[in-house]
RNA sequence: GGCGACGUGGCCAAGUGGCAAGGCAAGGGUCUGCAAAACCCUGAUCAUGGGUUCAAAUCCCAUCGUCGCCUCCA
């Protein structure tokens, strides 16, 4: 029975689907102007894991994520640079794209952008003005909040509170101080679409309410996206889509925590970030994602060369159970197999009792490991490759099940690999004879040329 | 000021009422020509102080500390 922890009520409830055996599921993706950040990664590692586990337990997933390619700070740069504000954003929609393959990210069934859906917008919007859930001021329009009795479910405010601490500069033309902006004028220059209202441009929080409508219907069962998404503009797309359909929006509002870095949520407005590019020139795209999986995703987490070194180390672990039996291995007993089988019933199991608690990829990871050293004890308690095998399968199925690609790196070159055998082989010869001075030589350099031995006779490249 | 999350061995971290998973690091051992790898062994009264309970890391209250949101943000 899977289990998830749903912002929206504040507890972990068990998952139903809309439609049976079907899930949909909305995450907001970022909006492009300028580089990724790792920060970014995560949350779309933290929402790939999810989906996978969700297709692992045979539902079939409709994963919508969109681009918001539209927004002050896309125009501002684009003037900064003095390029069209969507060739701009078309760039890093294209950067991020491939970012999501670097990270082996499923890619989203589909991913909107909004100045793609302008008719749903404008029909939104109108539907809104005409049930009074909405009013234009001067070419803006702007939700009516206090008409919505619900306002502030998902974040648990009240409009009272907010009243309170609120002492930012406040739009006189707007009835209330919450009230938001769901289509914005468009100043000279900037680019715009026609509308009842004037020419402008949609504001941030319709377009998702719009795609979602668009893509997935009135109803969805999951809605994604970074805790700082809560409020406003999860709580602004909630208002918007619910008044207009009536209908409940999301079952499930899933967040995933903040990635920290000195203390600090990584932060484009911050300025301490690390950008995807960066850390890909320097890391394995899988030691990100198992750092990810090792901790809860709605916790905090930081990011360091430190821990990223540990995650690193994790995957090495991983991979010792792929190596294979050892050299003149003439079979294990029976009773060391039967531990063996044992303990792939047993992670299976744990697996995936792990990850039906909301998620839980690092109790999951436990279970893998456990299985690691089983396999192990068994290689070094003689067991043949044909013993091996099934449970390595098994653990290759369960980490590819949470995106990690464990297995021995593609061949860089197929000639080389020949020579790097032979001299394997001669210092094997080497050893022989007790030239130890030679092997160790053969031995050395090979690691400095980035080969690394696993036993005696097998190896892979760094 | 308001709302919320969190504080578990040197580090990362699971567990949320019944003798505290797992990974990294460290120390000891097996194996080995040496080394590496692998295997075995070693470690926590769960921020602090009260309370509820036969029983609490787990529930309640208080205190301290860290972080997020309240303005664009994954």
């Amino acid at each position: 029975m899977l289990k998830v922890y749903n912002t929206l009520t504040r507890k972990t409830e068990e998952f139903s689907t809309l439609k049976p055996g079907q899930v949909s599921m909305y995450v907001c993706g970022p909006t492009v102007y300028a580089k990724a950040h790792i920060g970014h990664a995560m949350s779309a590692l933290v929402f790939d894991i999810i989906r996978r586990y969700l297709e692992y337990r045979e539902y079939k997933v409709t994963h919508v994520m969109n681009f918001t390619d539209v927004d002050d700070k896309i125009i501002i740069k684009a003037n900064q640079q003095g390029i069209d504000p969507f060739v701009l954003g078309e760039m890093y929609i294209h950067e991020f794209e491939g970012h999501l393959r670097d990270f082996n990210i499923l890619p989203a069934t589909i991913n909107p952008r909004a100045t793609r859906e302008m008719d749903q917008i404008l029909t939104m919007i109108q539907g809104l003005i005409d049930m009074g859930f909405a009013y234009p001021v001067d070419g803006d329009v702007y939700f009516r909040v206090t008409k919505d009795p619900q306002y502030g479910k998902l974040s648990g405010r009240k409009l009272d509170d907010m009243q309170a601490g609120s002492r930012i500069d406040v739009d006189y033309r707007k009835e209330h101080p919450m009230d938001f902006a769901l289509w914005k004028a468009a100043k000279p220059g900037e680019p715009s679409w026609p509308s009842p209202w004037g020419d402008g441009r949609p504001g941030w929080h319709i377009e998702c309410s719009a795609m979602n409508l668009n893509h997935l219907g009135e109803q969805i069962d999951i809605h994604g996206g970074g805790n700082d998404l809560v409020f406003p503009h999860h709580e602004n797309e909630i208002a918007q889509s619910e008044c207009f359909t009536g209908k409940t929006f999301a079952t499930y509002w899933i967040h995933n925590g903040m990635l920290q870095l000195s203390g600090e949520k990584m932060s484009k407005s911050i300025g301490n970030l690390v950008t995807i590019e960066e850390f890909l020139n320097h890391h394995p795209a899988d030691a990100l994602r198992m750092m990810v999986l090792n901790s809860g995703y709605r916790s905090p987490l930081s990011y360091s060369e430190d821990i990223l070194a540990q995650a690193e180390k994790a995957i090495d672990r991983l991979r010792s159970a792929l190596k294979p039996a050892l050299g003149g291995s003439t079979g294990a007993s029976e009773a060391v197999l039967k531990t063996l089988q044992t303990q792939m019933h047993a992670t299976s199991a744990g697996y995936v009792e792990s990850m039906d608690n909301d998620f839980n990829s690092a109790g999951a990871l436990s279970h893998l490991f456990e299985l690691v050293r089983v396999i192990n004890q068994t290689r070094a308690d003689n067991a043949t490759n044909e013993q091996l095998s099934p449970a390595q399968a098994l653990l290759l199925k369960l980490t590819s099940a949470l995106g990690l690609s464990i297995e021995k790196e593609t061949v860089k070159n197929q000639a080389v690999d020949g020579f790097v055998d032979l001299l394997i082989e001669i210092r094997k010869d080497l050893r022989a004879n007790k030239m130890w001075a030679l092997s160790d030589k053969v031995r050395d350099q090979l690691a400095g040329l980035g080969v690394i031995r696993k036993d005696g006779t097998s190896w892979h490249w760094e």
